[in-house]
RNA sequence: GGGCGCGUAGCUCAGUGGGAGAGCACUACGUUGACAUCGUAGGGGUCACAAGUUCAAUCCUUGUCGCGCCCA
């Protein structure tokens, strides 16, 4: 006997290790072509993350479109595994040190630091996958790999190596992001730009030769004057142009500086005039390379004041805002300070450390992502790689398009060790390792020298990047690379198109000649109820652990599945969850009813044999299903599938044909016994197939209940059902006009107040043959659900009956106790006027020319035939009205 | 400034060139040995606004208003 309640918290774990012990997870990975083989590579979560609504959506997709291409047979591989997050991973270790220990990793020193870090890794690395376990997530954890496994060393090294050859890679002094906090270069993805009130100040440069004139020139950034080298006027401005090639003196450090004609300085913006400080600003760095100025490098890695002998005392190694308060109340002082406006700008935070990058002018090593972007590009013109919501295309080919070269280097002690060593004159060997470094500069110099490593190391994308193929063992030529690569489809969210899609696309396309999967499917953002990002600042997170321990982490994975349109955000509500919770009990209670009835599968029974309509019918109506919902998840449509599912199972299977078999499941001398009871189990049986992608753990646990003897495999592993054999519309039109009449009469029942304890007569006139056979063949389940004594066939409806116009026939219902006349020539009344106002309107149509000219035959036809019926009807319910009228006299 | 998307029931969202649907919430009633995490019935919508295309527009086009996101 089954439980009187699903309680997920017994079952899931239970069914979780049954599965991982039976090892369903591991791809087969069969040798040769026979079995078609299906991949996908799990975006790796960040290592030190843990589990928030974004991976639960993203994963519980993937694991939808796992677990339904293993039932299709497929040769399936979905490969896991963590990203080693060089910032991220670094912060908690280093945090960890100091509050256990009060060290810093300077105090340990980097080898130490670093086996902290793998120690850390040790412990607590597997939070996130541990996680994914508990959403039901079948990934092959036995490949489970790490971007900073020996095995993706090897690869991040050789692509290192091959791209440096191909000149693809390369040293530049350029600006970058800086983060003062963790002192190391950043992506310009890790920077937010934040709206910020800050204020513009004006400041007065005297000329030289002029000691009475002055420029005024706005900044944000007071401070940076320290570097200023030039300051810059429209060269159709006319209010400067006798100025140009003049000397101005800088406030403060009284640096002489030319005052030059560029483009940059827009003519309608601030004064005109801009001062340029090329060491800080990005745009400042371009001016200053087209009119040769020079470089003045006014902070440290720390963000604070140089201490150079140029500097003012008072500022020397002066935090930088620190320094811009001092440095306005100096210019305060002495007058330059012209004014202060209020002006809100954009400033960049490094969304890691949350302090101000700046623009910090730096030794990096960048890839010439140009170079490789093109092939990238053409790839998905090419429709070799497709985006879903083709949309996200336009995306990718905006950034793909402006891609700016990527800087690889990072100033960390964790992550992939650029392979570079430096000779003692500096120059550059890039090798596979140590010794072939040596080699290297053995050749070159002619003896042994003392050679040192560069101590960066790679981003962390830079590994991500190989990710779909350095998983597979790539550089090596594995079966599993050729098996499964390439992969067929990379399922995420839209914000890390231009982190990792591209790079991926890039490095695949360079080193394995193929795209790294066939399409991209970027799902939605989970936002909270009110649409706003979920956040731990706004406190608005729902932990989706929560969440499954409270409903369970199927009605989790439905909700998603569910709420995963196309294009859209995902706002989330427990109440949503909640609902689909309780269809995971309905699931359930459906069981139950079998399990109740004692029906068990039989040996022996093919369901193209059955022979009776009702089963006919639920059984055409599930060959539906199966089709839908395998069009829906190839196509990603995984609210619709969802929704198949949900729509049939409640309110198909549970609310109609459970109700429809009860009669007959009661009592086994029924001649419709045998085959309905075995239709049933068979119907659920697959039905748990159909719903197993979205929700595994239920369904697992009822395939054990529903196949107790045959069950030689878990519902994982069993095909995806076939459509049967069975082709009559015939029963799906007797079923319909059943359910039709059944839910007329409910309706009526409940507008009448009739107390549905009442059973009541019903007599019937009109019925064509076919009707009749309906009835005949149906009238016991008619008088159970609608609740009917007797079906009378009359040639004229009684006096004191209510009147039921269905199709060609009148049903009358003999309540004359109970019936009040005025109320039911209301009720005719009210119906009356809908129905003519139906007509008038299908009248309008059918009477303009211009539409039965225009529209198609079928429309036309159907408005027709709607016409007729209403005809039909309003008569019918007129003679109704007055059989009321003449009795309310 | 450039780009993308969204305004549909009280709320959260589907959907379609031929009289608009779901979940939750709401109202009334509870006959039934699967299920009160339930059942039956019901109320509730100018499909943001305006113009255009069309025989026909919630859907296509354009514009307006409001909202969100991405990039600079």
């Amino acid at each position: 006997m089954l439980e009187k309640k699903y309680i997920h918290q017994n079952i899931e774990k239970k069914i979780y290790d049954l599965w991982e012990d039976g090892d369903y997870f591991s791809c087969p990975l069969k040798e040769g072509g026979e079995t078609e083989s299906f991949s996908i590579m799990i975006p790796p979560p960040n290592v030190t993350g843990s589990l928030h609504m974004g991976h639960a959506l993203n994963n519980t997709l993937q694991d939808i479109i796992v677990r339904y291409q293993r039932m299709l047979g497929k040769d399936v591989l979905w490969q896991p595994g963590t990203d080693h997050a060089g910032i991220a991973t670094q912060m908690v270790v280093e945090r960890k040190l100091m509050t256990e220990e009060g060290l810093t990793k300077d105090d340990i020193g980097r080898d130490a630091f670093i086996k902290k870090i793998w120690d850390w890794k040790e412990d607590s690395g597997s939070t996130i996958t541990n996680q994914l376990k508990r959403l039901g997530a079948s990934c092959d954890w036995k490949r489970e790999r790490f971007t900073m496994d020996g095995g993706l060393n090897k690869a991040v090294i050789k692509v290192f190596n091959d791209l440096y050859n191909a000149g693809l890679i390369y040293k530049d002094k350029r600006l970058v992001n800086w983060d003062t906090k963790f002192q190391t270069a950043i992506s310009d993805l890790e920077v937010q730009q934040v709206e910020t009130e800050g204020n513009l100040w004006y400041i007065d440069y005297y000329l030289k030769d002029f000691p009475d004139k002055y420029i005024t020139v706005a900044t944000t950034r007071p401070e940076t004057l320290l570097g200023d080298v030039a300051v810059a006027v429209n060269p159709e401005d006319e209010r400067y142009s006798d100025l140009i090639g003049k000397t101005l003196i800088v406030p403060i450090i009284k640096r002489e500086i030319k005052i030059i004609s560029d483009n940059y300085a827009k003519l309608g913006e601030g004064t005109g005039a801009v001062k340029i400080t090329p060491a800080h600003d990005f745009n400042d760095f371009e001016v200053g390379k087209r009119n040769n100025l020079d470089v003045i490098n006014i902070f440290d890695k720390k963000g604070n004041i140089v201490s150079d002998a140029w500097v003012p005392e008072k500022y020397r190694s002066l935090d930088r805002f620190k320094a811009r308060v001092l440095i306005v109340q100096q210019l305060e002082t002495e007058k330059f300070l012209n004014k202060i406006e209020k002006h809100s700008h954009t400033l960049p935070y490094g969304d890691r450390s949350g302090t101000v990058i700046e623009p910090f002018l730096t030794d990096q090593w960048y890839v010439n992502a140009k170079e490789l972007s093109a092939k990238a590009v053409d790839a998905v013109k090419k429709g070799e790689t497709k985006f879903v919501p083709k949309q996200w295309e336009k995306t990718y080919f905006e950034w793909m398009n402006n891609i700016q070269p990527w800087c690889i280097s990072r100033q960390l002690w964790w992550g992939h060790q650029i392979p570079v060593w430096y000779g003692p004159d500096n120059k550059v060997f890039v090798a596979l390792d140590e010794i072939n470094a040596k080699k290297m500069a053995l050749n070159h110099y002619g003896n042994s020298v003392e050679l040192t490593r560069d101590s960066d190391v790679l981003d962390t994308w830079f590994s991500s990047g190989l990710w779909p193929f350095s998983t597979l063992g790539w550089p090596e030529k594995t079966i599993e690379f050729k098996k499964y690569y390439n992969t067929d489809v990379l399922v995420t969210a839209f914000d890390i198109i231009f982190f990792w899609v591209a790079r991926m696309m890039m490095m695949g396309l360079y080193f394995t000649k193929e795209v790294p999967f066939k399409t991209v499917y970027i799902h939605a953002l989970v936002r909270d109820e009110k649409g706003q990002k979920m956040s731990k600042s706004k406190g608005n997170v729902i932990d989706p652990l929560n969440l499954i321990g409270e409903y369970g982490a199927d009605s989790l994975r439905f909700t998603l599945a569910s709420m995963a349109a196309q294009g859209r955000d995902v706002k989330l509500s427990t109440s949503r969850v909640e609902g689909y919770r309780n269809f995971i009990t309905k699931l359930w209670n459906l069981a139950r009813f079998i399990d109740f009835n004692n029906i068990e599968k039989t040996k022996n029974f093919n369901i193209n044999d059955i022979k009776y309509v009702e089963n006919k019918w639920i059984v055409q109506e599930f060959d539906k299903l199966v089709k839908s919902v395998s069009y829906n998840i190839e196509n990603y449509k995984f609210n619709e599938g969802a929704n198949d599912c949900y729509r049939f199972t409640w309110h198909l299977f549970c609310d109609w044909y459970v109700e429809i078999i009860k009669i007959t499941l009661s009592d086994k001398d029924n001649t419709k016994y045998q085959e309905t009871s075995n239709t049933i189990i068979w119907l659920f049986s697959e039905l748990l197939k159909v719903l197993h992608p979205f929700i595994p753990f239920v369904t697992e646990e009822l395939w054990q209940f529903a196949n107790n003897e045959t069950a030689k495999k878990m519902l994982i592993a069993n095909s995806w059902p076939k459509l049967t054999e069975i082709k009559d519309e015939g029963s799906i039109f007797e079923m319909n006009w059943i359910v039709n009449l059944i839910t007329e009469i409910r309706s009526l029942r409940s507008e009448l107040n009739i107390s549905p304890s009442l059973q009541i007569k019903m007599s019937v006139k009109g019925l064509s043959a076919l009707s009749d056979s309906y009835i005949k063949a149906n009238s016991i389940i008619i008088k159970k659900i609608a609740r009917i004594s007797e079906i009378i066939r009359v040639e004229d409806t009684p006096d004191g009956t209510i009147e039921l116009n269905y199709n060609e026939a009148i049903f009358a219902f003999h309540i004359n106790d109970t019936i009040n006349i005025p109320d039911e020539i209301s009720r005719l009344n009210k119906e009356i006027n809908i129905i003519k106002k139906d007509i008038l309107f299908i009248e309008g149509k059918l009477l303009n020319k211009k539409f039965t000219e225009n529209a198609p035959e079928d429309i036309i036809a159907k408005q027709k035939i709607k016409h007729s019926e209403l005809i039909d009807l309003l008569s019918k319910t007129e003679v109704s009205l007055k059989k009321f009228t003449l009795m309310n006299v």
